[in-house]
DNA sequence: CAATTGTATACCCCGTTAGTATTGAATGCG
DNA sequence: CGCATTCAATACTAACGGGGTATACAATTG
């Protein structure tokens, strides 16, 4: 668990797609046949990421989708919040967060914290990191290097 | 969004109250006194805790919850498991992940690496961390001081 | 003006989450 | 030995949201 919805996770296939192409155009249907995604749903995520000015679209004959910036500038947490918004492990992240709890929940001031932190790893990731790093090995930015040393407890 | 389902974020807070009180025992229906949280719901995650070994029951008079191990050597990331299993942002991630576009689908194999990441900040970060740390302040475990820099892209 | 391509809206189904109730089993104490 | 206490197991229900689909509309181009 600690899921990423399927339309989150298809926007990141479609931009990364868009990436490639940079800067030429693809139309919806092409979209949807180099992802081997049904059009509907490509509809829908292509609204997201217009919405959020990570695609330029263009109508008429010869128009479609254009990825708005190089992708090494468009992170997957702009991906994800695109389609699902801001990032929030919990309702205590979120700004509009309603917990029943939150009054007197001792971690209600915590989270956030922990949250950053993941946001921050998404933050840093790029379409172009996910292109850059071989099949099956951890992806991992400079900043993050130590990261994949063992883990001290437990 | 990315959220963490309601069940583990009470987890967490319930396994931090244990923290608190070990080696103490604390029985099911002061849990779900001093979290607030309603007793069947208590009573549902205890189990997923206990089935994780991350606590200890002990029945009749007298019995009740202990944390298994000290708070530094427990974390959110085997906390939330606990509840929700395995993490994964994306089914690519999971071990019996069976996605419809899998073979065919470009990021495949890229999604682990960036989900490897994620789980090791939830795994570097223990019950005692959340307490350590001030209010609203971000939490950053020494090996992660960088993250908290400035993006460097867009 | 007609063909092409994106935009907008509205709808529904299905799965999961979360909350609840009930009955059963173990432990300890007098 | 038996009763009080406390956890364990199972099964059920309600509700919300994700995700998929259909349809009608608007813009651009040649």
């Amino acid at each position: 668990m600690l899921k990423v919805g399927r339309l989150a996770d298809y926007a990141v296939l479609i931009l990364h797609h868009l990436g490639r192409m940079r800067p030429a155009r693809l139309a919806m249907d092409s979209i949807a046949e180099v992802t081997h995604l049904p059009l509907p749903t490509v509809r829908k995520v292509m609204k997201y990421l217009v919405d959020a000015d990570l695609v330029i679209s263009k109508r008429g004959p010869n128009g479609g989708y254009q990825l708005a910036r190089p992708p090494a500038q468009v992170s997957l947490a702009e991906a994800i919040a695109a389609v699902e918004g801001p990032l929030a492990l919990t309702e205590c992240c979120s700004a509009q967060g309603n917990c029943e709890i939150h009054d007197r929940c001792d971690l209600a001031d915590r989270w956030p914290g922990v949250n950053a932190i993941v946001v921050k790893v998404l933050e840093r990731t790029s379409l172009a990191d996910l292109d850059r790093f071989g099949r099956h090995e951890p992806h991992v930015p400079p900043p993050l290097r130590e990261l994949m040393a063992p883990v001290r407890h437990l």
